[in-house]
RNA sequence: GCACCCGUAGCUCAGCCGGAUAGAGCACCAGAUUCCUAAUCUGGGGGCCAUGGGUUCGAAUCCCGUCGGGUGCACCA
């Protein structure tokens, strides 16, 4: 599996997983050298993983299976092939046939200890992969509207992005984390309009209740007292075209500051933030289009009417076109408006365009609600980076899909221009930011989610994530009582490990594989649902010693195999810590 | 009408680029604390993987249809 996609750049000395999917690679290239098999076989779909049911054995892999017929053999006579080879490798205990051509290995206790040896000297990189070849992935994620707070409809998108980007720069990549501020569009003057009367507000004047159409939120009240200090009565009565520009500046600015402090909250930093004014004004969309025209790729004509609902006020006018019907899309989309302004897509690909100028690879969060616009997008971008016979730049879209947000048990339709939100402030500084990322890593992105605030205060004592933060404050604390009582962890003699702690061992083992395959899958919940799986693991063995004694971490007669107990402890400790990591939240030394 | 996502235990969800007997938490039942903090553990019951076809050695997983839920279908952002 890690050789499907070319060539790995896996690191295969840095742990058993890797190392054997490489040992089934050139035990299969000796059968090829020898003639026994074909060349040229394709061993993409090889895997090479722990069985479920661990009674099969450490690793098992379907080679077998999958090659007997381009092999013309049978997948039990190629096993055996396989099998001869595999057991030349001195940590191979066992190579067995089984069901209906999966080879099951088994591996020397030694192999395992090793293996632990190597998450102690690795550390806090036990688990980083070279995957990603330090190619460039630009992450694109929140990019929320610069009018108000963020509030939780923004949150899943935020955790899922910065945990992936995360992730990716765990597996070898250099990351770019950006967000863009759609701070060109009517929004933002409807924000400026907003602010001008929270500036008049400021200034001694009765406005009443905020306009139909402009945003209701108290957050503007400040953004009007700075106007007022700044401006005096200069824009009382002045007309829009005086003050629209300035006020929409400060305006924005002061946005952005309240939604860094509230993606702060959540551990959230952009490496980037990305104006589209400014694109605007440096010419990209113009430079664009012009690219686009030349290529007969944006043409003037008629938009279709909208289909599935009638707008009594349609009215067919000549727009500049993007041809996104040849990629999939049902028709083609106006990059600008009759007004002459840009459209947000008009806007957007030229910002995409930009951003692929730096990234080898672009990836974008973006909310369900903006599926429809996928194709379009995809299409601009494929052919402004695919230009002149180039290939185009990698550019993924994953969609995070809708969190229904319920008070009381009743849908919360949440709006800015209604003022009726849950903030993400709010909920973080209820339950903490801890809860509030675990929760949003517990599920897959594309499945719909409800997200009760109520519900979620409430349930979250008993959330997954203390689960797990409490395997590693248990781990600390044991440590800190094993030095206290004057032993240290020490990997001179863990083979005086049993069976139970090398279980454990194989557990933890998995993370760099669980991290290079959430990676490629652009998927971080699998690396909570790991944490979960070794958390429980860890607990389990933990219990042993309720009823046994001997098999708890501190023996105090036996220092050696309490040092042993002590250093497997602290491993577990790292892989848990490692993991969190990539999530953003804290291992805690204690709850 | 069209596009995209989802449908797995009573509930919330994993598993899905095909693999062996479909898993976890909650809830329910029965147990384990003079014993490393029980925020833990052990055991049990509970499934037509929405549904009908197809592909093949093998399908919860891939393909097609149907049903059900969600989202979107502006020159908005």
């Amino acid at each position: 599996m890690l050789w499907a996609n070319g060539p790995s750049m896996t690191d295969t000395s840095t742990n058993l997983h890797a190392a054997f999917a490489k040992v089934i690679d050139t035990g299969l290239d000796t059968l090829v050298a020898s003639g026994t098999l074909p060349a040229r076989l394709p061993r993409a779909a090889i895997t090479c993983e722990p069985p479920r049911d661990t009674s099969h054995g450490d690793l098992s892999t379907n080679a077998a299976m999958v090659l007997a017929k381009p092999a013309g053999t049978n997948p039990r006579a190629l096993a055996a092939l396989l099998i001869a080879e595999l057991q030349k490798d001195t940590r191979v205990v066992s190579a067995e046939i089984a069901g209906p051509g999966f080879i099951n290995l088994r591996l020397t206790d030694a192999a395992w200890l090793g293996e632990l040896a190597l998450i102690g000297s690795a550390g806090a990189d036990y688990g980083r992969s070279t995957m990603g070849g330090g190619k460039i992935v630009n992450v694109e994620y929140v990019s929320a509207n610069p009018t108000g707070p963020m509030h939780m409809g923004h949150c899943r998108g935020a955790v899922v992005g910065d945990a992936l980007a995360q992730l990716l720069e765990f597996a070898g990549h250099k990351v770019i984390k950006e967000y863009y501020v759609n701070d060109a569009g009517a929004q933002v003057d409807v924000l400026a309009r907003s602010a001008h009367v929270r500036y008049r507000e400021a200034l001694g004047i009765d406005v009443g209740a905020i306009p139909e159409g402009l945003y209701p939120g108290d957050y503007l009240v400040p953004v009007g007292q700075a106007l007022a200090s700044e401006f005096g009565d200069k824009f009382v009565d002045a007309p829009e075209a005086d003050w629209l520009i300035p006020f929409r500046t400060r305006a924005v600015a002061a946005m952005l500051v309240m939604i860094r402090n509230d993606l702060a909250l959540l551990g959230i930093h952009h490496d980037l933030f990305s104006s589209e004014a400014e694109l605007q004004a440096a010419g990209k969309p113009e430079a664009a289009e012009k690219w686009l025209r030349a290529h007969d790729l944006v043409y003037d004509g008629q938009l279709e009417a909208p289909k599935g609902k009638t707008l009594d006020d349609w009215e067919s006018v000549e727009l500049p076109l993007f041809r996104s019907t040849k990629f999939g899309d049902d028709q083609d989309r106006p990059i600008k408006k009759s007004d002459g302004s840009w459209t947000y897509f008009g806007a957007d690909l030229a910002y995409h365009f930009q951003k692929a100028e730096t990234a080898d690879a672009l990836v974008d969060i973006w909310g369900a609600d903006h599926a429809g616009t996928v194709k379009r997008i995809k299409a601009a971008v494929a052919a402004l980076t695919g230009a002149e016979g180039a290939p185009p730049k990698p550019f993924e879209i994953k969609l995070v899909q809708m969190v229904q947000l319920l008070r009381d048990g009743e849908p919360v339709k949440m709006s800015k221009r209604s003022g009726n939100f849950v903030t993400l402030a709010e909920v973080v500084e209820e339950v903490g930011k801890d809860v509030v990322r675990f929760s949003m890593l517990t599920r897959k992105p594309d499945a719909q989610m409800d997200f009760d605030f109520a519900k979620v205060v409430e349930a979250s004592k008993d959330n997954p994530v203390f689960y797990v933060q409490y395997a590693h404050a248990r781990i600390c604390r044991n440590i800190a009582k094993g030095r206290d009582e004057g032993f240290a962890p020490s990997a001179e003699n863990l083979a005086l490990l049993g069976a139970e702690e090398l279980e454990l061992v194989r557990l933890a083992a998995q993370f760099p594989r669980i991290v290079e395959s959430a990676a490629v899958a652009r998927e971080p919940h699998r690396i909570a649902f790991f944490l979960n799986d070794l958390a429980a693991g860890f607990h389990s063995f933990y219990n042993l010693g309720n009823d046994r004694a001997e098999k708890r971490f501190i023996v105090a007669h036996d220092s050696a195999l309490t040092a042993a107990r002590l250093f497997l402890a602290a491993q577990i400790g790292q892989v848990v810590k490692n993991g969190l990591a990539l999530l953003g939240v804290e291992a805690a030394e204690e709850l």
